[in-house]
DNA sequence: GAGTTTGAAACT
DNA sequence: CAGTTTCAAACTC
């Protein structure tokens, strides 16, 4: 079932291929390709792979995940009419590209192993360019010829054919490339398959092509542009080919794990078969970062028009569905996928708009699931929870990291049904992704969600925002579970493990995507949520005479100006946490202990820091000695230091400083609670948000915790706005960079270890002071907090090292 | 959904 | 800095 297995099969099959005299013919053909190939194999060994070692073996499964995306969104692009013709050309180029992607493929699956967590979204898009063109690729394809009918079914074969050989009898060489998916197929596996034939049922009435494939994937790649496969054309003979590299760069990267990110190049290749050289050029073109920048920027454009295109430009409204879904799970999957990533994050999150992040690998797993839906597990996944505060999250979650985080599991339905329908969410979701990407981007981030942010106030697309937040949580999720995947155990982990992060997720977009309900600030104080987040009001508020929208751009910098001169902190998160999501084993950054307080501390009289009245319970956290509270009973922490939970333990400054209140705990918890999810996935559902702190806290607590959203939209801050600086959410997102790492790193039981390895240290070292109201800067607070998590979360992914490291299984 | 409670934010 | 007021979320019914 695992991934290792597939990949063998994979790769044999390419090289059988490549063996053949057709394939040398093809290859005779078109010289160009294998550069192109190998071009574009350095340009992902450059962005991620560095890092990655080969630790991670299983990529397969969230391979068959991602030529399910793939073909989903080929399906969905295939829009595009097809360039039928145009398979004859991509064959041979495919052939050419096949013994090529057969080399990346066994360097990608190795890079994938290691990336796993971060892969899973970038896998998917990769897939499904992959699957378009060789051998490897053409499970997918197959499946999405299949499932098209529409496409021509042919074109389709064609492709499967031309992988085997340039000869077309499309249906021999499906069936088999069929079969393979089948067998390699895990559970996952199927689902795709049948999602798959949905989606080329879909495209069936479409009519795909492979081109369409190609372009769809890659536009999938882009971030679920679904940028009709004309536009794919378009943009991949003129600016999408270096997106496609940079995607193909950024899924192989990510995707590393399984196949699909041979087939990514593959799918670049191909393209460039109609426009290898473009391609090629592209790929010899030196700066990936250039490039990536051109993309982000196509895709941006492409993105919105493209989405809008195929949907309405696609025949029927289901395609448009799928197209939608597809787009936003690559912009989901992008983000997280990659670090690099993260610049077409904040490039797409300007254009899309926020958020989130990493999330944004959290999306497109969300996204993929959603898509997936049908299939299987992940259609669980979907149904998590659907609460009520789902809606928020799923919109205004988005707002940061926090969004990202909030996605958990309420908003995961409507979070996918909002990504669908907008493509804002995507980029949200890219933004997310950037969180999670790189350690160094905080700034970008920053930037991201501000352009994300404004631009969600600007599109409406509401939901776009607590999908960011989700997508950027889902997006670690993914990787998690992608690195996971390997076995079905470790699918079903990570399906759960995902269903936890959503729900996690969910809570925190919720809280980050909040709604506020103002009616005399109009929004323009920190009573106001969203403000106080540094989002844009949207849709899902019912506050009055609102000021927070980007429109009054001005007015809100201006007020939070004011703000910040009279409390430089107050835009900063309230929850510091020292960020010590250790990753597991060898991620650096986390093994600082880490924890979490609130900076100011709390006032409670009444409540006794049991409610969300609280703000460090609201936000997760213990008590510590900055709070002024009476009766403190939280059970994070309490002022006294009795702490709450065992996890606590890091003993730390902050504990032996003030009371200690458990701030760690939180953390602790959540990363403990992502190994009971995942065990217990059903359970795992309700721990929610921010999942680990959540979790942990109500384990604690137990049922009454519920993490309060409030997590999220404690450490959701400013980042939406130009110029805020700070990531508020500080704890929400190193919750969740914590949950991503461990989920990702660790599928099941070692993720509990890494968990606590990591809970322990978190402590608060940055929180510490507690004190120091705001000690940490709220730079340090929000955008370290942010970029920390992305970073560490980038870096699990990046660094896969968990596998390695822990054993796994 | 309306009303109450609560504590942070804002103001003095 | 302390006290008061305002505000909106959280909570209850």
């Amino acid at each position: 079932m695992d991934t290792p297995e597939k990949a063998t099969q994979i790769a044999t099959p390419l090289s059988k291929f490549e063996d053949s005299p057709v394939f040398n013919y093809i290859n005779s053909l078109s010289p160009i390709k294998p550069v192109k190939s190998i071009h574009i194999a350095q340009t992902f060994n450059s962005l991620n792979f560095a890092s990655l070692p080969s630790i991670f073996t299983s990529p397969h499964v969230s391979a068959h995940k991602e030529t399910r995306f793939l073909k989903r969104n080929n399906c969905s692009d295939p829009s595009k009419p097809g360039s039928s013709s145009e398979n004859g050309n991509k064959v041979c180029t495919d052939d050419g590209v096949a013994m090529d992607v057969s080399e990346l493929y066994d360097n990608s699956a190795q890079l994938q192993e290691n990336f796993d967590p971060g892969v899973s979204i970038e896998e998917d898009p990769v897939e499904p360019s992959s699957d378009s063109k060789f051998g490897i690729e053409l499970p997918c394809v197959l499946k999405y010829d299949c499932g098209s009918p529409g496409c021509d079914p042919t074109p389709c074969s064609v492709i499967e054919t031309t992988c085997v050989s340039e000869t077309a009898t499309p249906s021999a060489p499906v069936a088999p490339f069929v079969e393979k998916d089948s067998e390699n197929g895990s559970f996952e596996d199927e689902a795709h398959l049948q999602g798959a034939s949905r989606i080329e049922e879909k495209k069936e009435e479409v009519g795909c092509e492979w081109e369409s494939l190609i372009s769809d994937a890659q536009d999938l790649l882009i971030f679920n542009y679904p940028n009709e496969s004309e536009a794919f054309k378009g943009l991949i003979q003129k600016s999408m080919e270096p997106g496609a590299r940079f995607y193909a760069s950024l899924v192989t990267q990510f995707s590393q794990n399984d196949l699909c990110r041979e087939p990514q190049v593959q799918m670049v290749d191909s393209v460039g078969s109609g426009q290898q050289r473009e391609m090629e050029a592209r790929s010899d073109q030196p700066g990936e970062t250039s490039e990536l920048k051109e993309i982000d920027e196509t895709e941006n454009n492409l993105a919105n028009d493209d989405l809008n295109n195929c949907l309405t430009g696609n025949p029927s409204e289901k395609v448009a569905d799928e197209v939608r879904a597809c787009v936003k799970d690559a912009c989901k999957r992008v983000p997280t996928l990659h670090r690099g990533m993260l610049r077409r994050c904040l490039d797409f999150e300007r254009v899309a708009r926020r958020k989130n992040l990493n999330d944004g690998a959290n999306c497109s797993s969300i996204i993929l699931q959603s898509n997936e839906e049908i299939a299987s597990e992940d259609n669980q996944l979907v149904p998590l929870k659907p609460t009520g505060d789902s809606p928020r999250c799923i919109v205004p979650g988005i707002g940061l990291h926090l969004n990202a985080l909030a996605l958990a599991s309420q908003d995961n339905k409507n979070f996918k049904h909002e990504i669908l329908s907008s493509g804002r969410q995507l980029s949200l979701s890219s933004a997310t992704a950037s969180f999670h990407s790189p350690k160094s981007s905080q700034e970008p981030v920053q930037e991201t969600l501000t352009s994300a942010y404004a631009e969600r106030d600007v599109v409406p697309a509401d939901d776009g925002v607590p999908l960011a937040e989700d997508a950027s949580q889902t997006s670690g999720y993914l990787v998690g579970e992608e690195s996971n995947q390997n076995s079905p155990k470790k699918k079903r982990h990570v399906h759960l493990t995902m269903m936890r992060r959503l729900e996690q997720a969910g809570e925190s977009e919720a809280a980050s995507c909040k709604r506020c309900n103002c009616k005399k600030s109009k929004c323009l104080k920190l009573y106001c949520e969203c403000f106080a987040a540094g989002v844009y009001c949207i849709e899902p508020c019912s506050c009055q005479d609102c000021f927070n929208k980007p429109i009054h751009e001005d007015t809100v910098l201006a007020t939070r100006k004011q703000i910040e001169s009279r409390n430089p902190l107050a835009f900063a998160p309230k929850v510091i946490r020292s960020s010590d999501s250790v990753p597991e084993h060898g991620d650096e950054s986390t093994k600082t202990p880490a924890s979490a307080r609130h900076k100011r501390g709390c006032n409670c009289k009444k409540s006794s820091c049991l409610k969300k009245y609280c703000e460090c319970y609201q936000g997760g956290v213990g008590c510590s000695i900055n709070c002024r509270c009476e009766g403190c009973k939280n059970a994070f922490g309490r002022k006294d230091g009795s702490a709450i939970i065992e996890t606590e333990a890091e003993p730390e400054d902050e504990e032996t400083e003030t009371c200690e209140k458990g701030g760690m705990d939180p953390i602790l918890q959540r990363t403990e609670i992502p190994n009971n999810e995942e065990q217990n996935p059903g359970s795992a559902l309700p721990t929610t948000p921010l999942q680990f702190s959540r979790s942990l806290v109500q384990r604690p607590v137990s049922s009454k915790f519920k993490p309060p959203r409030s997590l999220l939209s404690i450490g959701s801050s400013s980042a939406f706005y130009t110029g805020f600086n700070y990531g508020k959410p500080t704890i929400l997102r190193s919750q969740p960079t914590k949950f991503e790492k461990l989920l990702q790193t660790a599928p099941e039981d070692e993720m509990p270890e890494i968990l606590r390895g990591n809970c322990s240290p978190d402590s608060g070292v940055k929180s510490a002071s507690p004190n120091s109201k705001r000690v940490s800067p709220p730079n340090a607070g929000l955008g370290s907090s942010p970029s920390r998590r992305s970073g560490r979360k980038l870096i699990l992914q990046s660094i896969p090292s968990f596998p390695s490291l822990t054993p796994q299984h």
